[in-house]
DNA sequence: ACGAGAACATCGGCAATGCCGATCACCTTC
DNA sequence: GAAGGTGATCGGCATTGCCGATGTTCTCGT
């Protein structure tokens, strides 16, 4: 309003706005009538007319107010355009394996973009607090859940401790075992145990899986760990080691990524949840050999 | 808008806005349908809505503009509380005599303002570029003029140059003279001199009073100043010095406070008029004596 | 001095907007 | 399955915003 009076006149003002003239003098009268006085002078002639002290007043913070308001649209824009933050919520195995390729493949897509990863290993995770959150198994509350992969447990030992092949799960009664703590998926492993009867001695717990690793390196027991794990720490060419599959199976680990219920995901979240889901594919059963060299 | 549905639901926002809620919700409908997105996540239940990322970007910028647009509204009250900024032009003369007590009395009234001095010595002042300005003269074009006095000139001379009392201009005929250099009043000066078939001999020319009458107390010669220098200057009381009216009186030194024509004034610059007339009165010719001893 | 011209102010009318009250549709809870 | 609470939707009314035409005031030229 103002800011285009500052051109010259009435008339002409509203002429580059596509106004009429009395629809801009409506409009000053309004602001004159809001501001408590008037904004210009109008020397009643041909005369241009001119500002007044209140009028700067108003003026300056008109455009203030006409700026930040521009650099909400941008803002805006640049929100649709995927050019926002995301907070991702992720584990220590996912941090290693699954997680950046899709980080890779996001910032390919949206350059600008701003992603943050927290690596949350607290029991019972914020969900509220970050747009998408990796994890290792459902957890029940107000969120959704969207599967990307089951993970199946294996056995790692040191090379010689078992013939190559299969490992029955009662064969490892009382044998030394390396484990996570109980605040990761492992309780539901050794549930598994005890239903066949086999009761393992868990001789270390850590939560690194470098360090359960190293452990069965040495020597001082076998380990149950995810496929993904030992795929991300290379474990099939290392010759101290050697995997086993278990029997009966283990159920899997479940690699699931989830929200809080009925969010509403920015663009960038939302392009997030598709690539998960391509670079969990890749990480399927089937196509396990093919990955776990690559 | 935005900013109240953070307390809860629409329904209580709008309870607290005085709106209904079919309103709230129309307008919040008019939002997302603005930046093109939603901007809170309606449950559905008895839950409360959440926002979304979208809506995170409209409510930080909206609340932003809010700011704005509340500083907005006390700088409006500022100003009209009389504490803005008044730009006021002046010259040497003004400087040390009228200004001063204008300039004090203004910030007794309004302790908060911003009083700007320009001393404009230019033959043609920039009217435009202050809000009020002081003059020894009229000047053309679209500005509007307030007589504040009538300054009458006085012949200031080495005492014993001249008898007490009044001084006929065709006795200064030939006489050594200091004077203003003629970008100032004197010329009207020199012209009266002319009417009256006298021609002094100008020795020295200065803008600087102070050096006018230092030539003057060093018996270089007398000197023309209006009665308002000589106060200011305290000269009544000085021994080496004399003042004498002159016959027939010059046409006096016109102070004037002058500003762009049509102009609406700030508060402060309608009350620094009303201070400016007030200040002039004291000094009118039949207070002189008061005055020039004060 | 007086009329022409140019500028802003004002008035009547019309469409768009904003808000309300009532109702509908949906979900959670008992 | 009924009850209570939530947001969405619809019709109606008052207000606002804009236009076109006219009125008022000033400057300038004859």
């Amino acid at each position: 309003m103002a800011a285009v009076v500052d051109e010259g006149s009435f008339g002409r003002a509203a002429q580059r706005l596509g106004y009429t003239q009395s629809s801009v003098s409506q409009q000053i009268a309004a602001l004159e009538k809001a501001v408590g006085g008037a904004v210009f002078d109008r020397p009643g002639g041909p005369k241009p007319v001119r500002i007044t002290p209140l009028g700067k007043v108003v003026l300056t913070h008109g455009r203030d107010l006409l700026d930040r308001a521009q650099a909400m649209a941008t803002a805006l824009d640049r929100f649709r355009a995927g050019q926002g933050r995301v907070d991702i919520g992720t584990f220590q195995s996912l941090s290693n394996v699954i997680l950046p390729p899709v980080v890779r493949g996001l910032r390919d897509e949206f350059p600008g973009c701003d992603i943050r990863l927290f690596e949350d290993e607290t029991e019972t995770p914020q969900v509220g607090q970050v747009d998408l959150m990796f994890f290792d198994r459902r957890i029940d509350g107000d969120v959704e859940h969207l599967k990307l992969l089951d993970d199946p447990y294996l056995l790692v030992a040191p090379r010689d401790d078992f013939p190559a092949g299969p490992v029955r799960l009662s064969r490892l009664h009382r044998k030394p075992m390396v484990a996570w703590p109980p605040t990761c998926d492992h309780p539901r492993v050794e549930q598994a145990f005890a239903r066949e009867g086999a009761q393992p001695e868990i001789v270390f717990r850590a939560a690194a899986n470098e360090a359960v690793l190293s452990m069965v390196k040495a020597g001082i027991g076998s380990a149950i760990l995810p496929r993904l794990v030992l795929q991300g720490a290379n474990v099939a060419s290392d010759q101290a080691l050697s995997i086993h599959e278990l029997r009966p199976p283990l159920p899997p680990r479940e690699i699931v990524l989830l929200w809080q219920a009925g969010r509403t995901h920015s663009p960038l979240a939302a392009r997030a949840i598709e690539i998960a889901v391509d670079v969990a594919a890749t990480y399927r059963p089937q196509d396990q050999t093919r990955q776990g060299r690559a």
